[in-house]
DNA sequence: TTTCGCCATCAACATAGGTTATAGTAGGGT
DNA sequence: ACCCTACTATAACCTATGTTGATGGCGAAA
């Protein structure tokens, strides 16, 4: 259930390579560094010379889980991931979802305890640093310090964008918001958003990141499927028309913080 | 309809001192930060140091607006105040809750653009510090500086459980959910949480904080109340039974990091 | 003391979304 | 080429919460 190698777009799944031999990864987390803020070559090449190893994992599996004291920073360089929190009674709410690029646990070197569980979605490809090695760069580095904050904060607005969605929002509108956010943040690091590619997650999925059940999922799917908004390829979802959906969605991007530095 | 004097508990509403006279508030602020992070003596005076004005503002003021860029650091040291987002069709949502002693905006340290409204729940009174003031502290004094980091993480943490609470709970155990955490909330900077006193919102804004409306927030009261978890006093609403609530509400403190400190 | 306005209360009805259960279908593995 | 399994689709029915609108009472201001 977990670590076999490659069978993700890159075919780079190895383990433990500490070297920096081909393109690992990193470079697309500085490229989503850099969407945000803005660093100097020095910097930038201190990113790239992390001491790191490659792991990948299965869909489903665990990367972390709530009560754990994680000794490390994985970040993630293909597929996707997500983070989530149970109900006693079983209800599955998924509070943040990650896309390539995205670091999965800055939380760790200021905290001692996850407060959550994170779950690979698809196969995902992480690169690992250790926790100690990044914090000397960032106690050393404060432009890329100010880069983890930014960060940490941008993620913070996605939960209050995500609030008003499930509080104030239907299922329509949910599910269009959704999709849109996706579309813009892929574009963050590549050319594409979500024209080209199927939404990543199951119906099931989709019902655990929007608050709804997944016969309710497939309803509004059919809805939006007849709007034109939306596509379907065999099992998969695929981006119809983005302005119907931010249309439906009363979606802006302001709170993505795109391009952004501060004072 | 903002800025005139007084009218809170500590009647110690008024404008533009600079100086460091009696209790002015920073003093709750001080006794918040080190709820969750260790600081030095040292450090400590530095905080209590820091140039500030006070302010004065009504209920329903806002504090902040969605666009704005601000140059302050406002601090709560008496009453409540929230965040808010709200839908183009006028759909209102809060999106976090803040309470005496905590600061309301460290974003804009970095960040340039405010992406939700800040507003004023009850009256408040507000220690305001200049940001280049704040960030001055901040680059010199590297444990305040993670302390910054651990509050901006905790509130983060609060946001994802009110995700699950949103997503995944029904009226009941949300009600009773928001009021547990209200209570060990304010354990963590004074002697008593909501015991004493009423809870601070009126059912429409206990509706627009739960994604809910007024009229079902009256009806879970009630629910709350037949129960024996909750007391009316008049229009107020105060604790009744804190074990029952947190029975309800599927609650564990975990989440709000209530003294931590990281490795 | 009276007035006035804001809130809380309540009831009757409406609906978005949940539940359960039964097919159907794609696509990987053998 | 086949099977198996996991996902999707759809229908019928159910319920938590929303909507509207009428009533009443507390508390601030005069």
């Amino acid at each position: 259930m977990s670590s076999s190698v490659d069978r993700t777009n890159n075919g780079q799944g190895n383990q433990r390579m500490t070297a920096k031999s081909a393109p690992p990864g990193l470079d697309i987390f500085l490229r989503k560094l850099l969407s945000h803020s803005p660093l100097t070559d020095d910097d930038q090449a201190a990113i790239m010379a992390m001491p790191h190893s490659v792991r990948h994992m299965e869909p489903n599996s665990y990367i972390l889980r709530e009560g754990d004291r994680s000794g490390v920073c994985p970040i993630l360089c293909a597929g996707f991931a997500y983070r989530q929190k149970s109900t006693q009674e079983g209800g599955r709410q998924i509070v943040a979802l990650k896309i390539p690029g995205d670091a999965l646990d800055f939380q760790s070197m200021y905290v001692r305890t996850v407060d959550h569980n994170l779950q690979a979605l698809t196969a995902v490809d992480l690169v690992i640093v250790a926790l100690p090695d990044f914090e000397k760069m960032v106690a050393t580095r404060p432009a890329i310090a100010r880069a983890v904050i930014v960060d940490i904060l941008i993620e913070a607005s996605i939960g209050r964008e995500w609030l008003l969605n499930l509080g104030r929002r239907n299922a329509l509108s949910r599910l269009s918001h959704l999709l849109c956010e996706l579309h813009y943040r892929l574009l963050d690091t590549r050319s594409e958003g979500l024209d080209a590619r199927d939404v990543p997650m199951k119906q099931e999925q989709l019902a655990d990141l929007l608050g709804l059940t997944p016969v309710h999922i497939n309803r509004t799917i059919k809805k939006l499927e007849s709007n034109g908004a939306v596509a379907r390829h065999g099992r998969g979802i695929r981006l119809g028309d983005i302005e119907s959906l931010r249309r439906l969605a009363d979606f802006s991007d302001t709170y993505l913080h795109r391009n952004n530095r501060a004072g």
